[in-house]
DNA sequence: ACTGGGATTATTGTCGACAATGTAAAAACA
DNA sequence: TGTTTTTACATTGTCGACAATAATCCCAGT
């Protein structure tokens, strides 16, 4: 899952996608200090390009940048987690409908082998969640790729998900709903099948709501237990 | 309308706020080329800082960036104005439900007071649309920021919005439909002031719905004058 | 011992110069 | 004359040094 492709010629491109990589999965932990002179020796590049980079990060909402002071990885509250799900509830209703309407016959195949997959993993291993998260951005982002929705794709693919991807770490949150979620998915994808938006962008958004409220569940006992 | 307030303390930010209210406001033609040097000896600074505020508009989509050759404002294709319609359509319909759960009385008749001032605005002088264009993004800013809804707000109100403006000067257009749009906001008002979030959100993606087939229309009527 | 103020230090913000890349013009060849 | 190659130019990318701001520590005063 190297999200980081090669082609990305200029300093600022690369060590933005190196840093976001370094904070979504953790190793960069969450409320810590983004120390330009540190980076750019670690890196080794000149701290120029590095504030550029600082810069997208920040625009994106990875980190929290003040004058004069410097940029912290954010620390997500409980509210702005559940933000990001009402969001993700309307964006991804939206291209549940559209990839109903645009996607061709070859991707709705491949989305079927993808559950496929998907359901094989939850077979064999019931317990190791970190496949079927995996699995579980990836069957959203083919999705969101079939609404053919220029700007959805940027705004999930390119900024959200990072976030989610965020979240999943600092909360350390394992679904455990697995076959449910699949079962949905495959609701989902059969109503993408037939070209209902109306219904695909209704099951899509249900979908995102029990995971919401599955999370809300999760921090209520959580709280309990301080 | 200064949407560039005095709090800005480093040269990057108030770059970006003044380039950024250049380009939506027209003053910078759209795909006219961003040239580093001349921007730079243009507001007196040099090209560490204007880079850092180019980055950040390249991130939110008002210049498109290529390595090596520079940046250019973008120029909004009929294909991505209406994705941009969509995304408003699911995004504000959920603010409007959020606002209904979240909108306190006093709010509300804010929103109320800014629907009448619309009205007169709109008996006064029925052509010139301008104000009316500026009082209908100030009816859905409210709206957004009733929601309560950071991660909401920070999509739509510093981000969509300023292409919404963009695409309104790069087109031309005026809206017409201005009565029949404050009658639709008067109806979402009156379901957010009865809490009813559902009917909300359901009237709000209406009203975007209908604003963006009166789009389509012009777009179709005008590629026919070709 | 504790608080307030001032100097010190570390970090960010800004600048000008140099290197690398792309573009356009000019020259050489067919 | 048309095409290709080469050269020169303009623009972007990168760097190291300096200036400005905020955080820290130390010391004086009560």
């Amino acid at each position: 899952m190297a999200s980081c492709a090669g082609d990305l010629k200029t300093i600022p491109e690369r060590v933005f996608c190196q840093l976001r990589e370094a904070i979504v999965e953790g190793e960069i932990p969450a409320g810590s200090k983004i120390s330009e002179a540190d980076l750019a020796q670690t890196y080794g590049i000149s701290r120029g390009p590095l504030r550029e980079a600082i810069t997208q990060l920040a625009v994106v909402g990875l980190v929290e940048r003040r004058p004069n002071v410097g940029a912290r990885v954010i620390e997500l509250s409980s509210e702005q987690l559940l933000d990001i799900f009402h969001v993700r509830e309307a964006l991804e209703g939206m291209a549940a409908r559209q990839a109903a309407q645009n996607m061709n016959e070859e991707q709705v195949e491949y989305l079927r082998q993808t559950l496929a997959q998907h359901a094989d993993q939850i077979r064999e291993e019931g317990g190791n969640t970190y496949f079927q998260q995996s699995g579980d951005l990836d069957f959203h982002y083919q999705i969101v790729m079939g609404s053919a929705n220029e700007y959805l794709v940027k705004l999930l693919c390119h900024d959200l998900y990072f976030l989610v991807r965020l979240y999943r770490y600092q909360f350390g949150m394992r679904s455990k709903r697995g076959p449910a979620a699949l079962s949905e998915h495959h609701h989902i994808v059969e109503a993408i099948a037939r070209g209902d938006g109306e219904m695909a962008e209704l099951l899509m958004r249900s979908h995102i709501r029990a995971s919401r409220e599955n999370v809300e569940r999760m921090l209520a006992t959580e709280s309990k237990l301080n």
